[in-house]
DNA sequence: GCAAGGTC
């Protein structure tokens, strides 16, 4: 028997149509990747019986990317990525092996029915499935037809079985407009994006984004919020009158009335028909009418309307209110939630989701009139062919859901039994007024019928006051006629909600991806939610904004993504030639860069009105190991900083600025420089620039010239002057010990630099800091220590304080070492700003600091201060603070683990010895004479901080106390032991954990 | 580290 291949295009429609073209007799199994179902269930198809299979793959099968060494944002020049740099396809998500999945289901089977979504996206897929299960399928028989493609535009059994009637083909134009579309987003947004990032990044202080992101949907998304932000500055409020009468209904009640010319802008006409009517003592009836007016029901709930009320009456954001609809419909409460249909098709059961609500305790009365009386027809609405609106499947209460998954879900059904509801009917009478020659009049509202508004009470029909009777000719009496004066007021943010209605107006995103873009323009900081969630630009989003409009409007302007949609449906179309459309927009959007990136100082103007430049920024705080000036501390936002310390204002910015400009090293053209011998093919002489303490072999090192031919980065050219840095670091060469030869070469040599001048040692006389105002600010905020002189920015790590600490170097790149501190109980642990970015090691990470380094002499790194195995994580040491005395304390670096220790300890330094039975490394401890817990005048002890009696009643573990032997009593210390993690065993003057050292071992062994 | 489009 043959085998029919079914594939759409996610889970939930595999099985809804397998359970309809089966009649529900299929069986069902998971895939290989856990998340797809396969259906099976025996037909006939083309007169014959076959096996069908039906399955889905979850969305795009690929997605487009660069060629790997195209990624790397440091040597590529990004307008290489408009047409040099190839693409590939890649797997959208590795984890669910999806080609695999399709190749295993795919094998053997005869024919292939592509039922994917019927829009562009989905013909896409169709040929991504079929690159997949193409090559593993049977061969056709005679030219008979393998695929086929179904057409559906609702998931009911008559469309779906009328589909399998009329088999198609997939459409190749269409996939291919898609090819072009992702192709044209990726060069054009990876291209702008890189590059104004890199022109921006550093370049400002308080700019605090580091990304700062272009994109054809989220740019001209963050375009709105940018023009009603200029439209409420530019706002200037006018004031006008307006006449405001009242007149008397019965003895006890005065009736107000609306002026018919509304308001006038000119104060002496609006005198002028005050004196006109103030002194007239009746109101004459001209006609009264009462109409019977409708408040139509709403049309069926899609995805945008749905995140347009979830923002604007359930204050909930469409990224988060769409991942509630998520849960919810995986949950089978309510329907897809991804729809733009408004329109039930005619064969929809609209009776049976209405009766899952008949008992729910909020609208079982509604629900039951409704069954009884009979339903309304929704009004037709939009068919996009997708899904059903979205409807409630099954009842739920908010015990149930809890929450906001209730609110949301007691909204979708609202919702929906409105659109089977009656229209509101009211009545409208209005009574028309003269005074004098003026016009007024008056109107209320009567509700009829209430209609759905029942079941929407918040679009209830405003209650007014009801009406006196009268007739034309009548008079009232006139209790006052006054002039008030008012303002015109500016416009307000945008809100979610309006903004959604623009991006869906003008095409920009899908009902999917419109929340994705509102949430990027959020996480890049162009945008913050305020109160009401309105939308207010940031200054980054302002600047960007009148950048482009400065440089090339259209960049900003949401007309771009539909003149490229135009474009693509040509191709879709069939009517234009794929490569030519895409060569030809790539041409356009290239000159556009290049236009962009001559005309960047337009911008960069703007940036510098909002922005503070980097070198202009921040306070003085450490020596940079290249140029050994001060760098300085820069927090995002700073400006005046407070001191932590003495919670006062941070020193004063004059004269932080005449410190910072003081000279370098003021010995440094006093010393004779020494000089070694390149090992470069020039074999020139260039000067010693430091000794290293690396371990008792090592002597001096030195660094060839960047010039040197042959020594240039690999992949660098002299085209390409970005590069030019980093052939510094090329080719440089230790004299080592014969272990560390080798190791090093390449990663210790970047503090130096070989020209002229800018060499030189620590020392001399450092300036007078005064001590009181030492930066040490609160981090709130991502922060970095700035190098003017060497142009160069290294960031720190973040909550936490940053200080300097007590002037100490680190031996590999004579950079200053600072201080990171939690708070007074919580952690610290020294870190060399160019190591925590430049990791010196292989196995060292980014943003790491010196409790992580594995150097093996230096007194600051793990290997030195570290004890042992973290009591709670996996791969945490813990380590000494050297700084927390005179409470002491051991942390690890890793997890937030710390143990307090030795409150009365004036010493402590970690010994080279190890504790036999649980393999810590001893700490060596000087007590207060005073208050020393040892028995006797004793005020030293060496001893294990874990195992020995003495430390033991001294310390306090946090967080993991029952997780460490010496806790769960005697003979039970079997387990792992102590010193795992440190140092192995049977080598006691090996200081380093135990994992670390096979990794070290490739270093030094 | 980048886009936008699917979906989980």
């Amino acid at each position: 028997m043959r085998t029919v291949l079914m594939v759409a295009e996610k889970p939930s429609l595999a099985q809804s149509i397998a359970r309809i073209l089966s009649r529900g007799s299929m069986s069902s199994r998971k895939g290989l990747n856990g998340t797809c179902s396969v259906h099976e269930y025996t037909g006939t198809f083309a007169g014959q019986p076959v096996r069908f299979k039906m399955t889905s793959v979850c969305g795009h099968v690929m997605t487009l990317d660069f060629l790997g060494k195209y990624n790397k944002w440091d040597k590529v020049d990004p307008a290489e990525l408009f047409s040099q740099a190839p693409t590939e396809k890649k797997e959208a998500n590795p984890k669910l092996n999806m080609v695999k999945f399709l190749q295993v289901e795919g094998r053997g089977c005869d024919h292939v029915v592509l039922w994917l979504d019927c829009d562009k996206e989905g013909e896409n897929i169709c040929f991504e499935v079929l690159d997949a299960v193409l090559p593993v399928m049977n061969q056709a028989h005679g030219g008979e037809k393998t695929v086929f493609r179904a057409r559906f535009s609702s998931i009911t059994d008559t469309d779906i079985c009328a589909a399998m009637a009329r088999l198609g083909e997939p459409d190749h134009n269409e996939a291919l407009s898609v090819d072009a579309r992702q192709e044209l987003d990726l060069r054009i947004g990876c291209a702008f994006t890189r590059f104004q990032t890199k022109y921006f990044q550093g370049k400002y202080g308080n700019l605090d984004s580091s990304l700062i992101s272009f994109g054809p949907c989220q740019t001209p998304t963050l375009g709105f919020c940018v023009e009603r932000h200029d439209k409420i500055q530019s706002f200037k409020p006018e004031t006008y009158w307006v006449l405001q009468a009242k007149v008397d209904a019965d003895k006890d009640r005065s009736l107000l009335l609306d002026w018919d010319r509304v308001r006038v802008f000119d104060r002496e006409i609006a005198q002028m028909f005050l004196n006109m009517t103030r002194l007239e003592k009746e109101a004459q009836v001209e006609a009264t009418s009462k109409k019977e007016k409708a408040k139509q029901r709403p049309l069926a709930l899609n995805t945008v309307e749905m995140l347009r009320v979830a923002s604007s009456s359930l204050g909930m954001g469409p990224q988060h209110a769409m991942q509630t609809a998520e849960r919810l419909y995986t949950q089978g409460y309510i329907s897809y939630p991804r729809t733009e249909t408004t329109h039930y098709p005619e064969s929809f059961d609209l009776r049976g989701p209405l009766r899952q609500q008949a008992n729910h305790p909020c609208w079982a009365d509604t629900v039951r009139r409704l069954l009884a009386e009979g339903i309304n027809r929704p009004r037709k609405g939009h068919d996009a062919g997708d899904h059903p609106p979205i409807t409630p499947m099954k009842s739920a209460t908010e015990a149930e859901l809890g929450g906001e998954a209730w609110r949301l879900y007691e909204y979708i059904t609202r919702h929906f039994i409105a659109t089977v509801s009656h229209d509101c009917r009211y009545l409208q009478s209005t009574i028309s007024f003269r005074i004098g020659p003026e016009r007024f009049s008056c109107t209320g509202k009567t509700v009829i019928s209430p209609g759905f508004t029942e079941i929407m009470p918040w679009q209830s029909v405003a209650l007014e006051e009801s009406l006196p009777t009268c007739q034309r000719g009548d008079t009232l009496a006139v209790a006052e006629v006054k002039m008030l004066e008012k303002q015109t007021s500016p416009p307000d943010y945008l809100t979610e909600a309006e903004l959604i209605t623009l991006m869906e107006k003008h095409g920009i995103g899908t009902d999917a991806s419109i929340p994705v873009h509102i949430n990027n323009i959020c996480q890049r900081n162009y945008v913050v939610v305020e109160s009401g969630r309105r939308l207010k630009p940031t200054n980054l989003g302002i600047v960007l904004v009148h950048g482009y409009y400065k440089i090339d409007a259209e960049l900003v302007q949401p007309t771009i993504r539909s003149a490229v949609e135009r474009q693509l449906n040509l191709i879709a179309q069939g009517r234009a030639d794929h490569r030519q459309v895409l060569g030809h927009t790539l041409d356009i959007f290239k000159r556009k860069f290049h236009y962009f990136v001559d005309s960047i100082a337009g911008m960069d103007e703007l940036m510098e009105v909002s922005f503070s430049p980097l070198a202009a920024t921040g306070k003085p705080l450490s020596r940079c190991g290249k140029c050994h000036r001060f760098m300085k501390f820069i927090q995002v936002g700073g400006g005046g900083g407070r001191c932590a310390q003495t919670g006062g204002p941070a020193t004063p910015r004059a004269s932080l600025q005449a410190w910072a400009a003081m000279p370098a090293d003021p010995t440094a053209a006093r010393r004779p420089q020494q000089r070694g011998s390149c090992p470069g093919p020039l074999a020139s002489t260039f000067p010693v620039v430091t000794r290293t303490n690396l371990c008792a072999g090592s002597s001096a090192f030195v660094r060839v010239c960047g010039e040197c031919p042959g020594t240039r980065w690999p992949g660098s050219s002299p085209e390409r002057p970005w590069q030019r840095s980093v052939l510094q670091v090329a080719h440089s060469h230790f004299a080592l010990c014969v272990p560390c030869y080798g190791r090093y070469t390449l990663r210790l040599t970047r503090h130096v630099s070989c020209v002229p001048g800018r060499t030189g040692w620590a020392g001399g006389s450092r300036p007078q800091q005064p001590r009181a105002h030492t930066p040490t600010l609160p981090q709130a905020k991502p922060s970095r220590l700035h190098c003017s002189h060497c142009d160069e920015t290294y960031t720190l790590p973040q909550n936490g304080t940053i200080k300097l600490y007590k002037e100490l170097r680190c031996p590999l790149d004579d950079f200053e070492l600072v201080l990171w501190s939690s708070g007074s109980r919580g952690k610290s642990y020294p870190l060399c700003p160019y190591c925590s970015n430049h990791p010196p090691f292989r196995d060292a990470k980014k943003g790491t600091g010196c409790n992580e380094c594995s150097h093996p002499t230096c007194p600051h790194s793990l290997s030195m201060l570290g004890i042992g195995q973290c009591v709670e994580c996996e791969s945490g040491v813990l380590v000494l603070d050297p700084t927390s005395g005179p409470k002491w304390r051991v942390a690890c670096n890793r997890c937030s683990v710390v143990a307090h220790c030795f409150e009365n300890a004036h010493r402590v330094r970690v010994s080279a010895d190890t504790c036999g039975a649980c393999e810590a490394a001893l700490l060596d401890v000087d007590f207060n004479k005073a208050k020393s817990p040892l028995p006797g005048d004793g005020t030293q002890h060496t001893g294990c901080v874990f195992c020995d009696p003495i430390f033991q009643e001294l310390v306090e573990l946090k967080h993991a106390a029952s997780c460490h032997p010496m806790h769960r009593g005697p003979g039970r210390r079997q387990g792992r032991g102590r010193g795992r993690g440190r140092r192995p065993a049977g080598k006691p003057g090996a200081r380093r954990p135990k994992d670390k050292m096979s990794a070290l071992a490739a270093y030094f062994v």
